[in-house]
DNA sequence: TTCGCGTTCACTGTATACGGTGAATCCTGA
DNA sequence: TCAGGATTCACCGTATACAGTGAACGCGAA
């Protein structure tokens, strides 16, 4: 058995391990999860991992069948979208409870960010705007502190990652414009509009996805 | 060892016998809970009822300290509102993805749920009308299937159910009409409308719960 | 009495052993 | 050759054993 040189458990070790391994590709969709050989390859027992793998299937990384056995989820077009649709929301409400007392130098950061990859806009860079993109929004839910809200979009923005892994899904000149939208009705104290900005700007994309999934495009594999 | 008489798995009984503790105030808030007397109180090992805890913790029923410990949750009118909070947007967005295509006969079920409590309404039978209430809200969130947003719902009603098992948030002669309005808009197949209704209606009984925090009420213990 | 320190103890995380069950495989008879 | 049934096997849920770690408690010195 392993020493706890860190303070983490084994099994935070494990769900880490194993989510890095889904977003890697080194554990792809439909792929069957077995308790032993993962235990073994991970280095430790089946205990901790167990205990991730039930952690992932309620964030839905993971898919369960009725005996047990876990297969790593599908992320097509449709499950994405289904995903960003209960982001949008509950974005949208980070921004209404944030809007009445976020401070000054969140605001500036945030501006800042937005400056920075602003050549990466003009030179339509996408990789250094995606980057700033996530960035983006994992800042604002980590703004929300003490309210079970953080926690809730922890595992969706870990979806969102994944499936700007695969390129962008709106060009840089769209949704930079909405990110400094909803950083003014921020700044502005208001919680209507900065709700509804953040509502707006995600399910824009929404209806990309939405096309892709009517248009019968499977995943990229 | 048990035997299976059910399909049900060791974990899933924990799990709901926890909760069923928790909600009939068998476990009180602030009490910790010793994994080892759990397990003999429930006739199992400590193995399942860890992977109950885990789940209730990620719940939030259950709260951990950094080494493990788990204690019931405190759920004064902040926490609630808190939760209610999510509820209303995911809700709002139950609705709004309703709208297009719920089928008639739920429709009709709604309506003839919210008639036969009518009486109830008028004369002011809180109990009654509460479980009518909860009902409402659990079906309307049961008719999203093949959609996260429905098991993501399913452990904040619980604490609906909580909140409400102390009584009533509002009169019964407000909440039925909003009751009424989500139905009509929900028949009138308006998925903005029909959000906009379940938001509201639930954001009024959060103003009540906040007003509550603000007077400094404690829970009732 | 009170403070400091060592010992004990309770409780947790983790490993491992065990029994059961569905699926795959192989054998047998037509 | 092919279908059907028995047997094996792989894998999961659960129980239990073990080791480590704070916290509580008691004891001795100031």
């Amino acid at each position: 058995m392993r020493l706890p040189l860190t303070s983490e458990t084994l099994e935070d070790h494990c769900y880490r391990e194993l989510r890095q391994m889904i977003l890697g590709g080194h554990l792809v969709s439909g792929e069957k999860l077995v308790q032993e050989d993962l235990a073994v390859r991970l280095g430790v027992s089946r205990t901790p991992l167990r205990s991730a793998i039930a952690r992932l299937e309620r964030e839905n990384f993971i898919k369960l069948t009725t005996r047990g056995e876990a297969f790593v989820a599908e992320f097509g077009p449709r499950q994405i979208a289904d995903v960003f649709e209960m982001r949008a929301v509950l974005e949208g409400l980070t921004c209404r409870l944030l809007a009445p007392t976020i401070e000054r130098k969140h605001i500036l950061y945030l501006r800042s960010l937005m400056a920075s990859v602003k050549p990466a806009v003009e030179g339509d860079d996408r990789d250094v705007y995606r980057d700033a993109d996530v960035e983006f929004h994992t800042y604002l839910t980590n703004l929300v502190t003490d309210h079970p809200l953080g926690r809730m979009l922890e595992s969706l923005h870990l979806i969102m990652a994944m499936s700007l892994a695969q390129g962008l899904l709106r060009a840089p000149e769209e949704t930079f414009g909405e990110h400094i939208q909803i950083i003014d009705a921020l700044e502005a104290g208001d919680p209507d509009v900065a709700e509804r900005a953040m509502i707006d700007h995600i399910r824009r994309t929404i209806a990309i996805l939405r096309q892709r999934t009517d248009a019968g495009e499977p995943p990229p594999a």
